[in-house]
Parts: C-alpha cells; sequence; structure tokens
RNA sequence: CAGGGGGUAGUUCAGGUGGCAGAACGCCGGAAUCGGGAUCCGGAGGUCGCGGGUUCAAAUCCCGCCCCCCUGACCA
C-alpha cells in the first residue's frame, strides 16, 4: 500500500471527547471516526485491524468444531416476549416498528432467536450436540455508550451457542470454549484473567470471564495470590468471619430518638456517637413482587446481583425516593425494619450478630436505638449479599484478597433449560421422552477486542501493534521524496517484500519527514525501514516500534535485507502495559 | 434516567455587557527546504445545532426542540 493513496487521515490534536489512550489514538491513527455516541466508522487500517481480530477468532471456533451461521439483526418482539425479556432486558434494546406497527428490535445478542431456530430444526437427540456461532453487529443502548469502542451502542461480537442432551455433554464443549477463548487471547498479546462471573440477565448457573487487564477497566476482579482463586467482585461469597457487634451487652429497650435530618450511615454514626457497625442499613429495592427491603451492616455495601440470584429476580432495582415515601410515609434515610412488616426483607448474615443495634425510625427526623433483631424486627430470608473488596478474606483459602480492573472480552454461560423451556424447545430423548435442550452460550466482543488491545500496547506517541493484529507490518519511510536515489531505494525495498509476502505501506508523501514519523509511530507499524542520509554509505535504518534502537542494513543486498526484516519480525514481541 | 457542561471553519477552541464572524492547526497555490508534526508569502473555507420570539439590529437575550460530553446509577 502506498501512504500517498491510503485513506488515513491522522489527526496531530486528540478529539475533544477521547478520555482514554485506545479511544484517542484509534481516532488520531485514522482506525476509527465517530458517527454518533457509541457508534463507529471503521477506517482502512480499523478495518485491517478488526478483521485480523476476526479472523483469530473465527479460526478458534472453528477448530472447536464450532459451525457458523449468520442470524438476522431485525428480530420480532414475540421471540422475546416468549422469554420475559422484551421487559426484563427491555431498555437496553434498540426497538423499532413496521409500518404495521408491529415491533421488532435490533438484536442486543441471540440467544432468542437460535433457540428458535433449533426449535423447529433439531428433533431428535441423535442431532446432538450442536455449536453454531456467528460474528455480527450487535445493538445495545447503552445507558451511557463511552470510552470509543470500549462500550458501543453498535459493536461486532462473536456469539456462540451450543444445544445439548447431557450436561455432560455441555460441560465439554463449555471447556473447549475456554480453551479457544484462551487461545485468543494469547494469539492477541493480552494479558488477560478468567474469572468466576455473575450470570446476569443472561441468565443461567455457570459463567467465566475472560478479562484484559487495564486500569481503565470496568469489571472488578479479586483475586488471591496464595490459591489462584479469580472471581468478579460481584460473584466473589464471603465465607469469612461475621463480626460480633455488642453481642456480649445485655439486651436493652428499644427506643425511638431524634435524629434531625440526619439520614446517611456517616451521619446516624457522627450524630449519635456510635459505630457503623452499630448501624443496620436498610435499601429497598423494587423487583417483580413489589417492593423489597435488604438489611446488612452498617459498613458494608449490598451487592446487586447477589441480591437478583437471591430473589431470583433480574429486573431489580433499587426504589426511588418518591416510591419510597408512598410506600411507607416516611423519606428515605429513616427507613428501617422495625414496623416494615408488609415489605419481604432480605438481610445479610452481618447483621445476625449485632446486638442493640441503631435503624431507620420509620417516621421522619427518627432512628430507633437498641434494635434487636426478632424481638422488634424480623427478616424473611437471610442470604450473603455483602459486596466484597481488596483484602477480604478469599473464599476458598482465607488469605487477602487482591482486587484489579479489567475489561471483560469473552464471556461463557451454561445456560441449561431456561431459553429451551420457555419457548418450548423440545428434542424426543432415547426413550421417547420430550426433553427442553441444554443449552450454553458464548460471547466475544470483537470490536472491543481491538480497543483492549490497544490500552495494552502504546506509549506516548501512539499504538504498538502486536504482530498478530497490526494493520501492516512494515513501513518503509522515505525521508527525501526529492531526492531520487532515496525514492528508488524505497521502492526497491517495497517491492521486495511484497513479492516476500508480507503486509508493507511506503510512505510517498510528500511531506516533512517529521509528519512521517511521528504518523508512523502514531499508527503504530512494528517495523519502520528509513531510506534516508543513511543510503550514503549504501545502507538504510530499521527500528522496531517498541524499542529505540537503530539497525543500518545493506540495502543493494535485497536478500540479506528481507532475511534481516524477517529476523527482526521475529523477535519483535512488545510489552504490554500492565 | 437524574444532575451539570456544551454545540461557532475540517480539527482544537476564543468571542457572549446585542452593533462587520475570529485564532491556531489543517486545507489550496507559491517559495525555500527535507532525519521528529520546521519556515516564509498568498488564498479558500461559516445557514454561529434547529425552530420560534424580543429588537432598528441576535452567535450573544427569551421560549421550545435536537444532538454531544461529563458525573451518577438513587448504597439513604
Amino acid at each position: 500500500m502506498r501512504f500517498s493513496k491510503l485513506f488515513a487521515p491522522t489527526l496531530k490534536e486528540a478529539p475533544s471527547d477521547a478520555e482514554i489512550k485506545s479511544h484517542e489514538y484509534l481516532v488520531r491513527g485514522a482506525f476509527i471516526r465517530k458517527v454518533t455516541a457509541g457508534v463507529f466508522n471503521y477506517l482502512p487500517l480499523g478495518k485491517r485491524v478488526l478483521d485480523k481480530i476476526w479472523r483469530i477468532v473465527k479460526e478458534e471456533m472453528d477448530n472447536i468444531g464450532a459451525q457458523e451461521i449468520l442470524m438476522p439483526i431485525i428480530q420480532p418482539a414475540e421471540l422475546w416476549k416468549m422469554t420475559g425479556r422484551w421487559d426484563d432486558y427491555g431498555p437496553t434494546m434498540m426497538k423499532l416498528y413496521d409500518r404495521h406497527g408491529r415491533e421488532f428490535t435490533l438484536g442486543p445478542t441471540h440467544e432468542e432467536v437460535v433457540t428458535f431456530l433449533m426449535k423447529n430444526e433439531l428433533s431428535s437427540y441423535k442431532q446432538l450436540p450442536v455449536t453454531v456461532y456467528q460474528i455480527a453487529n450487535k445493538y445495545r443502548d447503552e445507558l451511557r455508550p463511552r470510552y470509543g469502542l470500549l462500550r458501543g451502542r453498535e459493536f461486532v461480537m462473536k456469539d456462540a451457542y451450543s444445544f445439548h442432551s447431557s450436561w455432560e455433554s455441555l460441560d465439554e464443549v463449555y471447556q473447549d470454549m475456554r480453551k479457544a477463548y484462551k487461545k485468543i487471547m494469547e494469539r492477541t498479546s493480552l494479558r488477560y484473567l478468567v474469572i468466576e462471573a455473575a450470570s446476569g440477565a443472561i441468565g443461567g448457573n455457570q459463567s467465566h470471564e475472560f478479562v484484559s487487564l487495564a486500569p481503565i477497566g470496568e469489571s472488578n476482579v479479586l483475586y488471591c495470590e496464595k490459591c489462584g482463586y479469580q472471581a468478579s467482585d460481584e460473584r466473589t461469597p464471603y465465607k469469612g468471619e461475621y463480626e460480633k457487634v455488642g453481642m456480649d451487652e445485655e439486651e436493652k429497650e428499644l427506643e425511638r430518638v431524634a435524629t434531625p435530618n440526619v439520614k446517611t450511615v456517616e451521619q446516624v454514626a457522627d450524630f449519635l456517637g456510635v459505630d457503623k457497625k452499630r448501624i443496620v442499613k436498610s435499601l429497598l429495592y423494587v423487583g417483580r413482587k413489589g417492593m423489597v427491603m435488604a438489611l446488612i451492616r452498617g459498613e458494608l455495601e449490598i451487592n446487586e446481583e447477589k441480591l437478583k440470584e437471591v430473589l431470583k429476580d433480574q429486573s431489580l432495582r433499587m426504589a426511588t425516593p418518591e416510591e419510597v415515601l408512598e410506600k411507607f410515609g416516611v423519606p428515605i434515610g429513616f427507613i428501617g425494619p422495625v414496623g416494615a412488616d408488609d415489605v419481604y426483607i432480605v438481610a445479610d448474615h452481618s447483621v445476625k450478630y449485632i446486638k442493640n443495634a441503631v435503624v431507620g425510625g420509620m417516621k421522619e427526623d427518627t432512628h430507633y436505638i437498641n434494635a434487636n433483631l426478632d424481638r422488634d424486627f424480623k427478616v424473611d430470608e437471610w442470604a450473603d449479599i455483602r459486596m466484597l473488596k481488596e483484602g477480604d478474606p478469599c473464599p476458598v483459602c482465607g488469605a487477602p484478597l487482591k482486587a484489579t480492573k479489567g475489561i471483560e472480552l469473552g464471556h461463557v454461560f451454561k445456560l441449561g433449560t431456561k431459553y429451551s423451556e420457555a419457548m418450548k424447545a423440545y428434542y424426543m430423548d432415547e426413550k421417547g421422552e420430550l426433553k427442553p435442550f441444554i443449552m450454553g452460550c458464548y460471547g466475544w466482543g470483537v470490536s472491543r477486542t481491538m480497543a483492549a488491545i490497544v490500552e495494552q500496547y502504546h506509549d506516548d506517541k501512539g499504538i504498538i501493534w502486536p504482530l498478530s493484529v497490526a494493520p501492516f507490518t512494515y513501513i518503509v519511510t522515505v525521508v527525501n521524496m526529492n531526492k531520487k536515489e532515496q525514492v528508488e531505494a524505497g521502492e526497491k525495498i517495497y517491492k521486495a517484500l511484497l513479492e516476500a509476502g508480507e503486509e508493507v505501506v511506503i510512505d510517498d508523501r510528500q511531506v516533512t519527514p517529521g509528519i512521517k514519523f511521528n504518523d508512523a509511530d502514531l499508527i503504530g507499524f512494528p517495523i519502520r525501514i528509513t531510506v534516508g542520509k543513511a543510503l550514503k554509505e549504501g545502507k538504510v535504518e530499521v527500528k522496531m516500534r517498541n524499542s529505540s534502537e537503530r539497525v543500518k542494513v545493506d540495502f543493494e543486498d535485497e536478500g540479506k535485507l528481507v532475511k534481516v526484516l524477517k529476523e527482526m519480525k521475529e523477535s519483535y514481541k512488545p510489552k504490554p502495559k500492565v
């Protein structure tokens, strides 16, 4: 490719909306351009990188026997209503209507469509298992798209689905997928963790996330250096001791005290001069079955994912102040379990071990002190709904956990029969009985991977692409286009590399050397061949993007030059930033 | 969705007490130059987000709408 012909309008300045390096460099380096919030054009360079990632993902899927298909982006509402996700997933879906007013969605994922497909096409256990996948655009109306390709509203995803007649068969494919995902991580040179994860709105009962390490990542990971435990903070159970707060005291008399305008745990602790641990925090949620109260010890935080799982209700959300006021006639901040008899109460185990607790007074500007379990309030369900943080004990070995952040690239789920039952997708087993398919689903963020790689591979000048995903391997930089000998030498090297089957760009633009060097660094070509003043000695300079070292190589000897270049290519192994 | 900020040249941004539409970079033409976005001369480029209102006069004030960005995710 000739740079003079390449559609690659690089930018000197960072776009005003770029907050992170991958966003800035992908835009400045002419890989992508924003169309509207969370929606991008891929320019030639970006398309080349995307294709390389695409191909790696495709090859790894093909390797484990998954079969590529293509499903529609437009999906009818009826399928989503069958599984209840038209409402559950609702706000995240891009919805549209045809001329008859019939409802559709732009597919945010394809469980419904693929289950519908298999329900009609597979009828016997003899046809199972089957694994299919596609690589296609997905649409999600994110609350707040941001970070360039990391959280878009339109993005490229690989989604695979497997159908089985036994859990053992599902487990085989699940393990194959995990191996394939590890290979994708390795082939894209990403540093990553595999963590146990919450399955969220997708559902199911086992899932692992493949997380690429990055400080700006939105997934919080807890891991144990001692035993190797790795999990999402949303998923990590608390298996430590429960601290006893005042358990050796006498039960004192329940008393309502005035706490004017004192609402938060912090304020209450200050105002009453008590430890936060003595306060029981009461949070109200609204789910499918109405309002639910969740209790936890004052200084701890509630893990909404755990709570959703306990209640088996993915639609759960925090109640608004208005809803709370309407229900109890009491503003938020003064809500507590004493006298909250008509609401279902879920409490974290930590609440069990507080005597003479402080709770909301259920009357504006008051709190109760000396509230005691059973005597003053009841709990309908005990559960572990605590959010763990760094330093909390590892659930496996008890050592203090470490925290880090990452970008979720892959997610594998054992779905079980959630979708097949909801959609009556049955096959006939050996005994002639109808059984719902046992299913797995496996997602990979293809376009997001591009941003994740840049997050790990860049410096203050631009991107440092690993070879496997670089848009081109080499750039031949002709320093002075007015010098015939430089142009001729550059062309000769360019052609030699093309003939050797290499991916190469020759920078034949009539611009100053500074622009050429800076663009080469910004775009991130792994190897640069500079044709300039060293030509007087019959040499060119070769430099790898991840090093400042320049090697002088005789250019007249093409065989030797190509050999040296290929050797440098072999040894090019940029170091990730994390 | 809530709160905040913003929308002016291709980009990054000034102007905003109402009175001729601005800069830098980029772009086009030219000069000289050619190893890290260098220099000089000349030039093109705008429904000031959209619609309405107030006014002799609106980028500027008022109203409505659209879009973009940031923070948050109701942790009481």
